[in-house]
DNA sequence: TGTACATCAGTGAACGCGCGTTCACTGATGTAC
DNA sequence: TGTACATCAGTGAACGCGCGTTCACTGATGTAC
């Protein structure tokens, strides 16, 4: 792990922005220009860095899978300290309001923020975004200390993904929480039958 | 109910048409010249038609919200006939991989198509969308013979999209079939515990 | 240590293209007498 | 029933604008001797 380059420690803070946008605002809203604009550089120099916006597409959704776990990772941590098991303490983290703002703002589960964008972007996305579940999935049967089976987690990760979708297009907060913790309510109960 | 105007005809092909389209593609994919060739026009008599693009992918949401039933409704209607329960008919027909192809061809069920687009798009959008979240809840709530209550109903719709929008972002058909049976006999256990 | 030159990272003007929108026009349908 | 005119539905050329991409250039950093 040598010192990182000028351009390396550039070329990482045009990924972190891309990453957001496309998680905020969908893969079709992010443009060159707009992208560099927010990094503090000008729209010439991103093809020393990306060979063309596709390109830059798939490495933020790369990078997005990569650090995304962190938002929710600090709230795990807390929960578990207080005892409550792994898979448990994930569940509820990602059902959180914190999570659902987080999202809001570019810095949440990218399966959750573009979920049904995938299947019309381009083969590396799409192949990204399949990495990205089986990720996601592999660390729901690591948290449950493998007594979550393939089918299963794939099941969790869908009602995950699909609650907090469901979350942020329902205006009325009452029906916002409702549909939070009725799913977090049915997942515990299916997780904990162990 | 008198007879349409031609001009009422043509407003509908390309409703349908550009509801086949945003569900198939995404919002953002729509072009108006696009959608009035595959209706077998040319792009000038759109603003005879619509103020502008925004107000036809209103139109067009609630096209896809009132017609996307009828997929589902003929397997619904078949399983019926055999005494299975309303509830667990649609569920088993949202979960099939006839409605899978369905939501590729565009002619699936919006919110499972759309999921993570509404929340980035015009306040039109935005209230369709609400609406058919809540059109959805009511329609299980009403084949429950309303033992459901709402916030479950909330959960079995966030479920169902997203158990359909996983599975599409799936390469593995057999993680496709995991998912979608995981999540059925998962749902369907919940349901029948009435 | 100082000078000359090469490389690096980023700038900003310019391009071509597609898309939403406008508008003058046309051929077909309907209405008045 | 036939003629004259108005309205309707759609056509296609043209516009302005934004966006991805290219490229000649610049100032800063590093290297050779």
């Amino acid at each position: 792990m040598t010192n990182p380059t000028k351009k390396e420690v550039t070329h990482q803070r045009i990924l972190e922005t891309a990453a957001r946008i496309i998680r905020r605002d969908g893969f079709d809203a992010l443009g060159v220009a707009d992208v560099m604009k927010q990094a503090g550089l000008t729209h010439g120099g991103f093809y020393a860095h990306f060979p063309n916006r596709d390109a830059l597409l798939v490495e933020a959704l790369d990078y997005a899978k990569r650090t995304s776990a962190n938002t929710i990772a600090v709230a795990v941590m807390q929960q578990l300290e207080q005892g409550v098991k792994p898979l448990a303490a994930y569940i509820d983290a990602y059902l959180s309001e914190a999570h659902l703002k987080a999202c809001a703002e570019g810095e949440g589960c990218p399966v959750a923020a573009l979920g049904s964008e995938f299947s019309r972007q381009q083969d590396g996305i799409k192949q990204e975004a399949g990495n990205a579940i089986q990720v996601f999935a592999d660390k729901l049967m690591a948290l449950s200390n493998q007594t979550l089976n393939r089918a299963d987690a794939l099941f969790l990760v869908s009602a995950l993904t699909g609650a907090v979708q469901l979350a942020r297009n329902l205006e009325d907060p009452q029906e916002v929480t409702a549909c939070l913790s009725s799913t977090k309510q049915h997942l515990l109960s299916i997780v904990n039958r162990d």
